[in-house]
DNA sequence: CTGAAAGCGCTAACAA
DNA sequence: TTGTTAGCGCTTTCAG
């Protein structure tokens, strides 16, 4: 609880000398630097975060939004929260996951008063209330996901449409022709509009056309339940469906069943490719789930990034970072790079 | 971005006037209340965190600490910080997941300078090095969880002494004599010493011995491979075996497998029964895993309020508070209560 | 190269 | 009931 005037004290320097040994903010001499660290390791001074904050009008604290209700946290989303916290520990930033309405409500009183330098925003809808909170309080936001139309926005994202392409026309080279997808419906949910469900629906959709394929399309229940359920409806749609594309990770044993108890042998007679999702995820399903796994971890690193270098002004242009996720086959070993 | 001032010039009275109905310290007549109130909306007065902070030595934070390594974040990782979260919230603190080294090392600088009034401890280990830090950092703390002593300590945790018992009771009034456990090994990572397994793990030995049952110990790998190698593993030891209890949600879906592959059929002729998970998790599966459920939500309001108490100085005695998990069976479609 | 001093925006005695 | 004012602990000109 040491203070820095103590600091001072005890070296016989003024605080202001302190100061700048402490941030480095100017030069001292050796001499005097070395007086003012022994002061302070005998002190076990630490400094405190608040008055400094209050002070520099920095906390180099950064702030990663999750929405409060209607929400999972699946393993994607806690690769981005841990490895966005590790890059950001790495620049000489805190990162810590803040819980807020979906609405953006409560945003202002977390913002005001510069307790945080800046805000990640994640599980981004297609027409995000939070960004226009974000704008007017005027705090340095990066996204990870994007809104409608996120030109001006900076953001960093999966590249679904590119993954949702990738899949069929993997699947498609192996000879595939019917396809299928199951999705989840978060219509009349606080997540209604999130964005990752639609950009891969729509793209599955008009994938499908271009290239003159078969394609259902079916909504799933939560669960397992959800997943037969989903099965069922996809081979009354479709008898011959041989592909089936899945973006709903909980309820991907349910489907496996389903599928097994209508007679499909997986992947033998159907093929099942989960979109998104983790390698752990994949690892939970035997025999493994293939996998479109999703970039979380360098996402995370690009969001920190992104954010860190705009409270720097480090970086002159909005970043618009997208990554496609990377086929991992239920036969391959090798583990996603 | 107004002052205080700014609104005390505004609504022509002080600033500590303008604080008080702000903060509601003291009796402050109507009209001038309006007058505040509106000069405020006027200029949209948000307040400013820091300087409050700073002045008052309070932030209203609290932080909830997530080892940053060898974690996975289940989903009762998520009940306990959406459901403390929103008790905080409800409370008027803010509740925010902040990752930090396991060993406790980096909790200092989070901690001095009072960027957070109080932490709660999560993932606890029997000989946790953080409570030691915390404890001479002088912070109010709270453990979801226990270590291997904490009569000393306030904490809030999963009974899993009682779970197990509850588990193999209920087991053996349905008949079964041979037992089997999956655990999952975590010596030499960085959450060895993890004290929700060694609990289960103890009282499951003692629990069968006492009541002179068969009980088969194995330790499962990652994942649904993981989960296979088990059931060869525990039908090697003791063909006979018929209810397994499983304390490794990833690889359930292996052992459910493994034990199929291997000519058991769940539930006919082996019971499985997955301990101090969740609702959802045991949903994931077909048919429904029987599961004891983990009290996650109760649990972080508990440890919220705990903590919250102690800020308030409304306790005065130190909380500890033993949930036990709850029986969801397969065939039961009631939901836990 | 180091020190003095004016804030940062707000809280909380103490006065009036 | 409201105002005055002295801090909270640190940063940052500006002098010296």
């Amino acid at each position: 609880m040491a203070t820095m005037q103590q600091v001072a004290d005890r070296a016989g320097v003024s605080i202001a000398t302190v100061s700048f040994v402490v941030n480095g903010t100017k030069y001292v001499t050796p001499a005097t630097t070395d007086r003012v660290r022994a002061a302070m390791r005998e002190l076990k001074f630490r400094g405190n975060v608040v008055a400094r904050a209050l002070a520099s009008r920095r906390t180099r604290i950064i702030a990663l939004l999750f929405p409060t209700t209607g929400n999972r946290f699946s393993p994607t989303t806690s690769e981005f929260f841990m490895s966005a916290a590790e890059r950001a520990s790495e620049r000489g930033h805190h990162l810590v996951l803040w819980p807020v309405d979906p609405a953006g409500d409560d945003l202002d009183d977390l913002v005001s008063g510069g307790l945080v330098d800046g805000v990640i925003l994640m599980e981004v809808r297609m027409d995000d209330p939070r960004v226009a909170v974000l704008t007017d309080l005027e705090v340095p936001f990066t996204l990870i996901g994007r809104t409608r139309d996120s030109r001006g926005l900076p953001f960093v994202d999966i590249d679904f449409e590119t993954t949702t392409v990738d899949s069929i026309d993997h699947l498609c080279s192996l000879g595939h022709r019917r396809f299928g997808i199951v999705l989840e419906d978060l219509e009349g949910t606080p997540m209604s509009g999130y964005a990752p469900h639609l950009r891969v629906e729509s793209t599955f959709r008009a994938a499908i056309a271009e290239r003159r394929l078969a394609g259902t399309v079916v909504y799933a229940g939560p669960g397992s339940e959800g997943g037969r359920a989903a099965a069922e409806e996809l081979l009354a749609a479709d008898p011959d469906v041989t592909a089936v594309l899945l973006m709903k990770d909980d309820s991907a044993g349910g489907l496996l069943v389903g599928l097994f108890d209508a007679g499909r042998r997986v992947p033998a007679d159907v093929s099942v490719l989960s979109l998104a999702s983790s390698a752990a995820n994949a690892d939970q399903h035997f025999p493994r789930l293939s996998t479109m796994v999703a970039p979380g971890r360098e996402l995370g690193r690009r969001a920190a990034d992104a954010l860190i270098d705009q409270l720097d002004g480090a970086s002159t242009e909005l970043p618009h970072f997208l990554l496609p996720c990377t086929l991992r086959s239920a036969d391959s070993t090798a583990p996603a790079p």
